[in-house]
DNA sequence: CATCTAAAGTCATACGTATTACCAAGTCAT
DNA sequence: ATGACTTGGTAATACGTATGACTTTAGATG
């Protein structure tokens, strides 16, 4: 007999019966089975390398032990860690994590949660190659959604749905919501960045900023301009652009025109796009210009001169995004959680030029 | 009602026995049943919005229709775009992807398929940090393996199991090895590289290795080696280092004591510690020294200057491995797959000073 | 007309688990 | 001594699907 041992075998090889095997296993016999049984059902459970049945499991409880998680992309280095930290959470609790690439501005019917109409997937799978992202959560059942704030539009729909929604635990959105929700306190780390760089002297400031409407970068907007306010004498002058190098550099040509002593930058990728256009300007980093980002991806290493940036704690947020949502699915009430950045400060940064 | 429809409902409601919707929507009816028949099967399973249990067909098939995706790390927007490819096919095809990070070196003990002493997973499950990587392949069944080179000796393992090892697909990996895999021609990709700097005039190389002892990188070192000996009167040095901006930038130094003019790095990060090498050294690119990496990851373009290098496939990488798995988890037979890079040609490469 | 075959379905069952209801044997209070 | 209660366990069942063994009916064949 080669095949996988069972609840049966166990109970067989510690002569008990199945229902106590999984009584036993499950951890709930207090005052049910007695110690020196359940000490046999142990050992025969480990004699005989069990392990219990997941898809007989999910079955009969009816769950799936499995989260999807929808992020904009996983083409990132800042998803990447975070899927990291969630998957690993989720992993060492018996449950696997579907990734749902969602790019922001896809259409509403490309939502996971819509299936494809008359599309009742067979079992047989024809391997060949596939376009565009597809639908995952119509027949993949999921316990529960993580999903990052650029999707938030998509989840509407989830919520609305008359049978039994999953657990949902937001990343990076707004904690006011009444959805719980895990994130990184960005409004503190842009105040961070912003009295870094007061404390060297400088009063012009420019805001590159993320042309994407979600919560997480309308607060790093608000704090900055918050921040800059306080100053006394303080100017700032902001522009929107693309999360890309491209883009990011035709904007930073525009802020220039204002002559900004000091560019922060939503993301590192941006400030990457700040550095060409100060090159292309004829200006020095950071001798006419001090540059600013958010994240420390490995980007901000690479650049020259290394980017002074607010170390965003990818993985952490997903560790406790997920573990926030496991709690939930165990019946535990919802959390809220803000976990703080981290200056980190190179060599983009340094008094504005004398005047 | 408002629990989802099984495939009894969807039989009471086409007026047939639940055998025959399994039968009808399992695509199997050939001759088994008539088309009105099947007809009314798939506009009941319509208008009731009918899915298929998963985990009740997983039970009765003793599959699980999960597939786990070891790699060294998702922190990487190469393995991320991998990923992606790689998860969406699997998606497509009712197959999720559990991904276990695993990072090159990482102890034998901690293999995804060797599982923890005495640890039968009980389905509670107290939400809280983790540390270190968990063991998934041991309870968290799988049907296949999709795996990067990296992770090669822990599979020595999982092949050696007697019960059932799980189909495997390696990525990256030496073609010539008896285990289909799916990788990029890194060969060729490496010579494409060094025909481009030869045809600049470029005689002298430097190579910057990743110090991984894996195919991809013994291979891309030994295309190189052999594309520059084919060259009458070229010379070439070699150093590896830690895949790193600051390992990178260290080994670069020892290389440009023999003073190339040409430096090829196994990897775009590599490209990014020698642009810093050939600052600290006084050099300018591409005016002194050339440099040339492998990846196209964004950081690439973020450079300055812009680098020149081959971009690799990706996301297809991932798609057509994970293809390549789900036939042969379908009983078809084995395919090994190459996929061409693409040689991108940006600012870091131009002819070599006069002398 | 009797028999055979094909077509079109249905029946029954098993996959492995978790849980509810039940039961036997002591123990204790009255 | 008898009922009530506790302790320690078992029997039975349901979750939803896929499938091999059957059944029925109609048409073809001898």
């Amino acid at each position: 007999m080669t095949r996988r041992p069972t609840s049966r075998d166990v109970a067989v090889a510690a002569g008990v019966s199945q229902s106590t095997v999984s009584i036993v296993l499950a951890g709930k016999w207090a005052g049910r089975v007695s110690a020196p049984t359940a000490q046999a059902v142990h050992e025969a459970a480990e004699r005989l390398g069990y392990r219990p049945n997941l898809a007989a499991r999910n079955l009969r409880l009816g769950q799936t032990r499995t989260v999807l998680f929808v992020v904009p992309t996983l083409t990132s280095p800042f998803f990447g860690a975070v899927y990291t930290g969630a998957a690993r959470v989720a992993a060492a609790h018996g449950f696997g994590v579907v990734v749902y690439p969602w790019p922001a501005g896809t259409a509403r019917e490309r939502s996971p949660f819509a299936a494809p109409r008359g599309a009742v997937p067979a079992p047989s799978h024809p391997a060949g190659a596939v376009e565009g992202p597809s639908w995952v959560a119509s027949w993949k059942e999921i316990d529960g959604v993580l999903a990052s704030s650029m999707a938030a539009d998509a989840l509407a729909e989830l919520l609305a749905r008359d049978d039994g929604s999953p657990a949902l635990v937001m990343l990076d959105s707004d904690p006011a919501d009444p959805v719980p929700t895990v994130n990184v306190d960005v409004a503190e780390s842009m105040r961070t960045l912003v009295a870094h760089l007061a404390g060297l002297g400088h009063r012009r400031f420019g805001h590159l900023a993320a042309d994407i409407d979600v919560w997480t970068f309308r607060t790093r907007g608000e704090a900055l301009a918050a921040a800059v306010a306080e100053l006394p004498g303080a100017t700032l002058v902001r522009q929107a652009a693309p999360i890309a190098v491209d883009g990011a550099r035709t904007a930073a040509h525009v802020l220039l025109r204002d002559a900004p002593t000091a560019l922060l930058c939503d993301a590192d990728v941006l400030a990457a796009g700040a550095y060409k256009a100060a090159r292309d300007a004829g200006l020095d980093v950071p001798g006419d210009l001090s540059i600013g980002g958010i994240d420390d991806i490995l980007l901000a290493e690479a650049l020259e001169p290394e980017l002074t940036t607010v170390r965003l704690p990818a993985e952490a947020l997903g560790e406790r995004a997920m573990a926030a949502l496991l709690e939930l699915l165990d019946g535990g009430r919802p959390q809220t959680v803000s976990l703080p950045g981290d200056l980190v400060v190179r060599a983009s940064t340094a008094p504005p030029p004398d005047r």
